[in-house]
DNA sequence: TCTTTCATAAACACTT
DNA sequence: AAAGTGTTTATGAAAG
């Protein structure tokens, strides 16, 4: 029935473009978390002068160092380094965030440690060199453990106090006692603070997971982070500097080594601690040091079945203490040691990030069914194995095989969740095979323009060749509604499809001939005479009628989606799985994203949705058919135009665009996307 | 089984 | 005249 042979010829034209429009989803997400910044402008950012920004910091510093010698002799080499070199990183990055701060303003007026923000900022804008980074991150380190050694002794002092002024109550204990009994408080605190400092340790060598050869830090660093924002490496460093703030602001008492965070407050003393050079004397006066604790405690993260852990080390010992100094003499604070701590922590950013994002589009998804949908039923049912996991309970998808993804040999990591983000209503069927058609059709009573998440998806589609589970008409309303003015000529909207799917950058003449067979066909389509010819606009109203399958469905169910699901533990099973899964990929796969993690993601999706319609069937319409998807939602984003931006841009990126693309380029392809599943 | 919805193919008209 | 754009008809599949 189909031949596609004639077809492909004249189709050509609009596929290529899309290739290469394609991709790119990286810098997206780049913008979002512009939002930390505050109040200072790329402009100035870059007005500043890094090293201005280091000194600045660094004196702070130095100010409070004078008990640590040792670091000041490091940090006085550093300071050479940076003062001589002017910085290699210019802030190229500013372009995508908005509005930046000058941490180095900051930094002056306060005298303390720097702050998370600003410390952010600094990575982010990567305006320091490896180097400096380093610098001020031991700068950081140091000072932070000051403060926090300060804040113990405070709060030693008080305790004591209390302590005093009880026993005087009870007016039984000597001095001699009472000091005894400070010395005791003492003690205890000093170990609390040790035990502190080795959990940063521990935290920053495990961040080291990268292994970068020394003279290519700069360019693995770039590869890695190429799908990274600087804003991610800010959220990063915030929350590990957060952390520590806290501690030192609440002073409580004794940083409790307690606390089952260890990863994320203390940055700093992990240094010194690894290192050894940073830590104050009277720590280790104590008597119990770090490396007593690591023979106590034998959890080095860095050191494991004798053998080093250091990303690319390897090395084997025989002994803790042979390890430990194995690590402070070769993994010391260096550029090496840094690149691959950064690295670490845009891979971790990354992965929050993610984590995050799905959340959040877990939420909204589950906020805009409740809202609407009321009758959500709960139909039990197994769902595929993310599912198990993760919605165990609530919901009850339809269950389709264990969900695998996609089955299709030819994408690994079918999205499930094309429908995902519609918010409006999903209505997906089932969606085991994604390629197939399967038509589901999402009531969309909202037009809402898709979900802010969809990109996810939306990478998906556009590096696979799946073919989204949509209808033809709910592409198009996608596509125009994604455009600013809510418009489309023709051409664009072959575009928008070519761009958005790596599946209709083939087989042009058939689709296109879909498209406007069902621009034509359908009412919701209207035609609107304009200067440069006609646009397409969509009538919702129209597009609502047609389909009137609201979900229907019980509230119930979403609700109980929403209660019981509650993204927690499922989303993360999920998510550590899928990471498990993808490390690789994950990492080297920048603009595609993760598929895995979409996959799984998706697939959770899914089967919400797919519960749901069970449980509604009534709602939808589904309808049979197959229909090239249902909503669009997921393409959603910022790309408007298919012409005229794109926004993002691909490796490969088009910038091309010229309206007529069409005309060279087809699809063709079938390769390139091979290349990237 | 009938109906609906959708995909696909194709003929045809009109426009550029 | 060719290509693009729109419309329309036909056919088949899937699903309710």
């Amino acid at each position: 029935m189909m031949q596609e042979s004639g077809t492909e010829a004249t189709s050509n034209g609009p596929a290529s473009q899309n290739r290469a429009a394609s991709v790119e989803d990286g810098a997206r997400n780049a913008r979002p978390n512009s939002a930390t910044s505050v109040d200072v402008t790329a402009a100035d950012l870059i007005h500043l002068q890094p090293q201005q920004a280091l000194q600045v910091a660094r004196q702070i510093l130095l100010q409070q160092q004078h008990q640590q010698q040792q670091q000041q002799q490091q940090q006085q080499q550093q300071q050479l380094q940076l003062q001589q070199g002017t910085d290699l990183k210019s802030p190229k990055d500013n372009e995508n965030q908005p509005s930046l701060q000058v941490p180095v303003s900051v930094a002056m007026m306060t005298p303390q440690v720097i702050t998370p923000q600003q410390m952010q900022q600094i990575l982010q804008q990567q305006v320091l060199s490896p180097q400096q980074l380093q610098v001020l991150l031991q700068q950081q380190q140091a000072l932070m453990l000051q403060q926090q050694l300060q804040e113990f002794y405070k709060k030693q002092q008080e305790q004591l106090h209390l302590q005093l002024l009880q026993q005087q109550h009870a007016g039984k204990q000597s001095k001699e006692q009472q000091q005894q009994a400070q010395q005791l408080a003492f003690q205890q605190q000093l170990m609390q603070v040790q035990q502190l400092q080795q959990q940063h340790l521990l935290n920053l060598q495990r961040q080291g997971l990268l292994t970068i050869q020394p003279g290519q830090t700069a360019l693995p660093l770039h590869s890695l982070t190429q799908g990274i924002n600087p804003a991610e490496l800010q959220q990063l460093w915030k929350e590990v500097t957060n952390l520590k703030e806290e501690n030192n602001s609440n002073g409580r008492r004794g940083l409790d080594l307690s606390s089952p965070q260890p990863p994320k407050k203390p940055l700093l003393n992990q240094h010194a601690s690894t290192n050894g050079q940073y830590m104050s004397h009277s720590l280790k006066r104590e008597g119990s040091t770090l490396d007593d604790y690591h023979h106590s405690h034998h959890s080095h993260p860095l050191y494991g079945h004798g053998v080093c852990k250091w990303p690319g080390c390897e090395a084997v010992f025989e002994d803790f203490q042979s390890f430990l100094k194995h690590l402070n003499n070769e993994h010391a604070l260096d550029d090496r040691s840094t690149a691959q701590c950064r690295v670490q922590m845009q891979v971790v950013q990354q992965l929050e990030l993610q984590l995050a994002k799905d959340k959040e589009r877990l939420q909204a998804m589950m906020t805009h069914l409740h809202v609407k949908s009321t009758e959500p039923k709960p139909t039990p049912q197994p769902l595929n194995l993310v599912s198990s996991v993760t919605l165990s309970k609530t919901a009850p998808p339809e269950a389709s095989p264990p969900l695998s993804l996609p089955q299709t040999p030819t994408t690994p990591t079918a999205p499930l969740t094309p429908l995902s983000q519609a918010h409006s209503v999903i209505t997906p069927n089932s969606l085991h095979h994604s390629v197939g058609p399967m038509r589901r059709r999402y009531s969309d009573k909202y037009n809402m323009p898709i979900s802010p998440d969809i990109v996810q998806n939306k990478e998906f589609y556009m590096n696979a060749e799946v073919r989204p589970p949509f209808t033809y008409a709910s592409l198009i309303r996608q596509g125009i509604l994604e455009s600013p003015e809510k418009q489309l000529t023709l051409n664009e909207i072959y575009n928008w499809f070519t761009r958005m799917f790596a599946y209709f950058r083939r087989n042009a003449a058939t689709w296109k001939n879909a498209v406007r067979h069902n621009l034509s066909l359908h009412k919701c389509f209207v035609r609107v005479e304009n200067v440069k010819g006609a646009v397409w606009t969509v009538d919702e109203l129209e597009f609502q009628k047609r389909r009137p399958q609201k979900i229907t469905g019980s509230p119930a169910l979403v609700k109980n989606i929403q209660t019981s699901l509650g993204y927690g533990p499922a989303l993360s099973a999920a998510f550590q799985a899928s990471m498990a899964e993808n490390n690789i990929p994950l990492y080297t796969t920048a603009s595609i994203g993760s598929p895995t993690l979409n996959s799984l993601a998706n697939a959770i999706r899914e089967e919400m949705i797919g519960a749901m319609d069970h449980g509604n069937s009534n709602g939808s319409d589904s309808s049979p058919g197959r229909s090239p998807l249902p909503a669009m939602h997921h393409i959603k984003e910022e790309p408007l135009d298919p012409e005229d931006h794109e926004g993002p841009l691909s490796l490969v990126t088009t910038a091309n665009h010229s309206p007529d693309f069409d005309h060279h380029r087809d699809y063709d392809d079938d390769q390139g996307h091979d290349d990237m599943l």
